[in-house]
DNA sequence: GTATGTGCAAACCCTTTGCGCACTT
DNA sequence: AAGTGCGCAAAGGGTTTGCACATAC
């Protein structure tokens, strides 16, 4: 198991914790330890990760709570939920930044981006298309460019 | 054998059946019905529907066998299963035309549309990334504008 | 005739939920 | 103290699979 030892150090309210804070969220010890969890995923953590990495904190919790959390966190706007095409959900930290993801399909790496031009053209689409674009997914799967050519 | 000829004489091959034979799978008259069911539907339908078609024209069809057969046909690339965000798989007839989903969030319906521009951006995004695209997965939800443009 | 496909039901995977106890506010 | 959250295990929805029988080539 390859987790941080500065899980176990005494920690800062993390980002995550204080917007919780400020939708006005109860705050238990099982949250606690998601959101920092949360905050300190530098991937795109599926529930059986961020159970795992959670019950290395907190062995008595469980995933039923990581599930529930997951679900009140999204509501709250605190973490997005993300579909990558592999039959569950990912989260990340909403970072009210819409961006989109790029799927590196050999080793399972995913890069974010985001091109300004490319919202525009999505608009467009919709609005040719007799649409107001509320929400988009777009993931590029990729395998990294040969050095030749 | 029980299914009556009936069933399948009158109708010529469809487009699909055809394309099944070109990569050499063996039709069965459940493959044969299931390609009629894929043949005729204008819309994305999902396994539950094409099964239900297919019932109702050979109602001992199990929908073991429609799973079975959607891998199989999706394998040949005869059809293309489509990830619409709703947690079932959704089947269209592959054209071999890349194209993408706009979904209205209110009436489920599903619109397709194409774009070079846009197939074009998403390679250039990729390629500064250091990746070739291999896949690309984009649908575009909306609803029906509100205000003539 | 043999390899392959099919129907049925059980198994699977991810996710949700009912219940009684524990906790936050 | 009241109301909510938690852990557990069972249930759910979509999909796959083991088995014995049926079928295509």
């Amino acid at each position: 198991m390859a987790l941080k030892p500065d899980y176990f150090a005494p920690m800062n309210i993390t980002r995550i914790e204080k917007l919780c804070q400020e939708r006005g969220l109860k705050m238990t010890e099982q949250r606690r330890v998601i959101c920092r969890v949360l905050s300190q995923a530098d991937d795109h953590p599926d529930v059986e990760s961020i159970f795992q990495r959670a019950a290395a904190i907190d062995p008595k919790i469980s995933i039923a709570t990581v599930y529930r959390t997951m679900r009140l966190f999204e509501e709250a706007n605190v973490i997005e939920k993300l579909d990558l095409g592999d039959g569950r959900a990912r989260y990340e930290e909403n970072r009210d930044e819409h961006h989109h993801h790029l799927v590196d399909i050999k080793s399972g790496r995913v890069i974010e981006f985001k091109n300004e031009e490319l919202e525009a053209m999505k608009r467009k689409i919709a609005a040719d298309l007799g649409y107001d674009m509320v929400d988009c997914r777009l993931e590029i799967y990729g395998i990294p460019k040969t050095s030749k050519a």
